[in-house]
DNA sequence: GCCATATCCTTATGCCATAAAGAGTTGGCA
DNA sequence: TGCCAACTCTTTATGGCATAAGGATATGGC
């Protein structure tokens, strides 16, 4: 279910809180930020494709329909679930000890940020929300990236890369954790399950993708059982430490200081 | 609408087809090959969100509940339509020039298929669906980087960040394409559109976002209006060569022959 | 000719977003 | 004081979705 958005009137997303009310009826039950932060509790919790408006409401007390008095639809509501959301990141990085060492630590930031709310992987980035948190998060990586002393046309390709890696990763990741439990079947039962089924329903496996083998076979991702941490999130965050590191020398070798 | 995959039997994906039919009943007017087909050119035109049963049987002129006959569920159909468009993808490269070109084209016809079929970019990596097409894709990928002399360890992060890079792209660009005919705005006037609404709604965004700024402004992606193509895809096209670049270059300060 | 088996349909359940309309609440003005 | 207009929230309805259950019909092999 990806979610379309840059549809709304961007009232709400950046609107100035404070004038007070002497308005006629009900004193509103809600508030639009109370709203936002209950269904991002909601997508947090059961992920954006069992975000309904029921759902949001029924945690609140009220019905679906109550919540279309302060947002217009639920386009909206995600797109305001999305700036909100960002506002969890951190905003500005030490550069004393160089621009990799702060994009490393900006990289596993907004990882662990995705895989914390993996729903805002699933807002469409085309035609972007543009609320202010979206612009604080470039703002901070602009910060770190000017710090290489690139010009801004290389930088833009670079942003890009880097935010397609860190998301990568965390879609991995968090598809990984959901899939576990969706299903209660853990990482490691699910491949050797799949692997038995494979071998007994293909068994010219080897002749068939020979340097698929060779590519997945040597080196198994260290069996560090005593971590405790799933099969598959291990090497989702083994290839991003290594893509991470490609990406960074790409930089350099591009010129950076 | 991400699917998750992985949950069925295999039993479809591997099938070997061939065997006769000798069975009482009405002779079947359907077959999982025509239904997967059907279902994939319904998914190109309109989108995984409107992929429903009830489209792909009406296009065959059936209703939604004949196709449970041949496919056991939905989530089964997307997986056994995910390897299938797979089987679209070119699967030997000339590593004569080096493989630094063939990663190049490489990553040029995936990103194609990807914009040609947005939907795939939808079902779930974390568990894989495992079929025939998707061990060839890999196995095509793996041919390419074993000319780089790497060992399979490092040359898994590569396969993570390269995949990473070229969905981000292809996601972008199809997202920008998708949002621009289901709106029936184009980039240029929506972008044209926001930038104004932006600058009455927050009219002291340049003190708020200096670097933000700063990375966007220079350099416009060149306004090359001749080649008609839309505003976000052009400069989503640009971001993916120069990130593609990177990787190429990291790829080589790992060590490549 | 009949039966077991298949195909395909209709119907029903319980989700979803949201349109429309109505019930109840309250600030401010007459 | 009393009423109105504005506002909150609910009920109900529409048309979508996947799919469970059950029934009608066709057909190969006995």
């Amino acid at each position: 279910m990806t979610v379309y958005a840059g549809q709304g009137s961007m009232a709400l997303l950046w609107r100035a809180q404070g004038e007070p009310r002497a308005k006629p009826g009900p004193k509103p039950g809600l508030s639009v930020d109370l709203i936002v932060e209950t269904a991002i509790a909601v997508a947090d919790e059961v992920g954006m494709a069992a975000l309904s408006m029921r759902t949001v409401g029924e945690r609140l007390g009220r019905t679906a329909m109550a919540l279309y008095t302060y947002v217009p639809n639920k386009g909206e509501l995600v797109d305001l679930m999305y700036d909100r959301a960002l506002a969890r990141l951190p905003t500005g990085y030490d550069l004393s000890d160089g621009w990799r060492a702060a994009l490393t630590r900006w990289a596993d930031d907004v990882c662990d940020f995705y895989v914390r709310h993996p729903w805002v992987l699933q807002v469409s980035q085309a035609r972007p929300v543009l609320g202010p948190n979206e612009f604080t998060v470039l703002d901070t990586l602009a910060r770190i990236l000017a710090a290489t002393g690139l010009p801004p046309q290389v930088l833009r390709g670079i942003v890009s890369a880097l935010f397609d890696v860190v998301r990568g990763a965390a879609r991995t990741i968090a598809e990984a954790r959901q899939a576990s439990s969706a299903t209660g079947v853990s990482d490691e039962e699910w491949w050797q399950a799949r692997s038995a089924l494979l071998q007994e329903i293909a068994p010219d496996f080897a002749d068939r993708f020979p340097m698929a083998l060779w590519l997945e076979s040597a080196g198994e991702p260290s069996r560090d059982l005593e971590s405790g941490e799933p099969y598959l999130e291990r090497a989702a965050r083994q290839a991003f430490r290594s893509g991470l590191t490609l990406l960074l020398d790409g930089i350099k070798a591009a010129g950076a200081a």
